[in-house]
DNA sequence: CCGATGCTTCGGCCACGCCCGAACCGTCGC
DNA sequence: GCGACGGTTCGGGCGTGGCCGAAGCATCGG
């Protein structure tokens, strides 16, 4: 049974900490050099370089040369979703401790990107008005815009023709790890991003995959979604 | 970083090989005894028993405690869709070798159970199908049942009305790691492979995940789908 | 009560693989 | 050319964890 032993393999190789915490720094979706991400899984280089050298040679990150750096990246969104799924069934065990919420998760919490679409407190929140209003409907399996949603995102500007062609949008839901409830990813999820940034709503962070929402983002999702809790 | 800890924590389970093969043989979703995971798995029931214990605590099976065995089964059908997403990402890398299909595996590959819907040539058969006609919209991020579909499942005797209660139903694609296509989960997934087996049309064999397609469902199925390729 | 069966616990063996120090290659800047 | 820096390769130390034999608990059948 050779497709077990594959299945095991890939496992295995997000069952380190080290690699896992390498991966976890590229759930952004961004590409990152050796040495970052060493120090993001605290460990030399040397360590880090054979990890990233298991990690692509099995297909889960594709690797760039430019100049003297190397940077890696996430192979194919498929990666990213199986880390999703990963993570989704680590959140809802009953956690072993006290988180001990600190600064920096708070800010994680409240708004970070999962890869190409956004997540925490402030996603979930858009996703809650979103069907509040019958402008998606959401589901454990799946989730669709609805013809309201659709002028909706008109009315926002938001562009979702360019990679849908003629055909339905979906919306996919991603179980959020910090608020357990599922905000939108997918197609929808990623224009709605793409969007927010481009318009200076929300600025990325360095080093982190918490994003902060800037002043006038806080006035336009107010605006927009309703959503009026502070930074 | 506690949360990376436990992601690394639940991928790590999973990275073993014989924990691999004993939740591959829980993928159908049954409930077995510690001793034919034990075989399942290629290991003795005592190794086996630590392996379980550990899988158990993590929250990736529930027990069942039934006079002296003792019944496990994946704890939820989220760790069913983890699994499958590890799949898919396994199964998109270049094969290390030619896959020497197998009698055994060949029915596998033909149709089987995952976790609670059908997979394999037929599921992917007749997703296609259903896309041909327009019954189903399916896309990389969700899909959904169009009036059409609505009808043809009413037509079929197919129920979908005791788990959606009013709302709008949606179905999911999942990729087949043999067929390389998405073929049909979720709800609409798990409701086609129950109306399925109640009616005799498939039946599930001992031992493996792969299931049968009886005389009476290759009738209903060609007529239905339009499949026409035998057992 | 006894033995058989299903499963778990204990103890010890062994090896896989994670880790880093040191040395080696390639690119950039001067 | 030379040093500096990013990255990889090599070698050996070391601990975690998988594995099984043997013994210990439960439950069922007689």
């Amino acid at each position: 049974m050779t497709t077990t032993a594959a299945f095991a393999q890939i496992a295995a190789l997000m069952g380190d900490p080290a690699r896992a915490g390498m991966l976890d720094a590229l759930l952004d979706g961004r590409a990152l050099t050796a040495a970052e991400l060493a120090r993001a899984a605290g460990v030399t280089p040397q360590t880090a370089s054979s990890h990233l050298a298991r990690l692509s040679e099995a297909g889960l990150l594709a690797v760039e040369r430019q100049g003297r750096h190397r940077y890696h990246r996430l192979a194919s969104p498929s990666v990213a979703r199986m880390m999703e799924s990963v993570m989704a069934v680590a959140a809802d065990r009953p956690p072993p401790r006290r988180p001990a919420t600190g600064p920096r998760d708070r800010r994680l919490r409240h708004a970070r990107t999962c890869y190409d679409h956004l997540a925490g407190h402030v996603a979930v929140a858009m996703a809650d008005a979103m069907v509040a209003r019958g402008q998606i409907d959401l589901a454990p399996d799946g989730g669709a815009l609805t013809p309201e949603g659709a002028a909706f995102l008109r009315d926002l500007g938001i562009d979702l023709d360019r990679s849908a062609g003629g055909r339905r949008v979906f919306c996919r839901p991603c179980l959020d790890w910090s608020e357990r409830r599922p905000h939108i990813a997918g197609v929808l999820g990623a224009a709605l991003l793409d969007g927010f940034l481009a318009r200076g709503w929300l600025r990325r962070l360095e080093r982190t995959r918490a994003v902060e929402v800037t002043p006038p983002g806080r006035l336009a999702l107010a605006r927009a979604f309703g959503i009026r809790d502070g930074a």
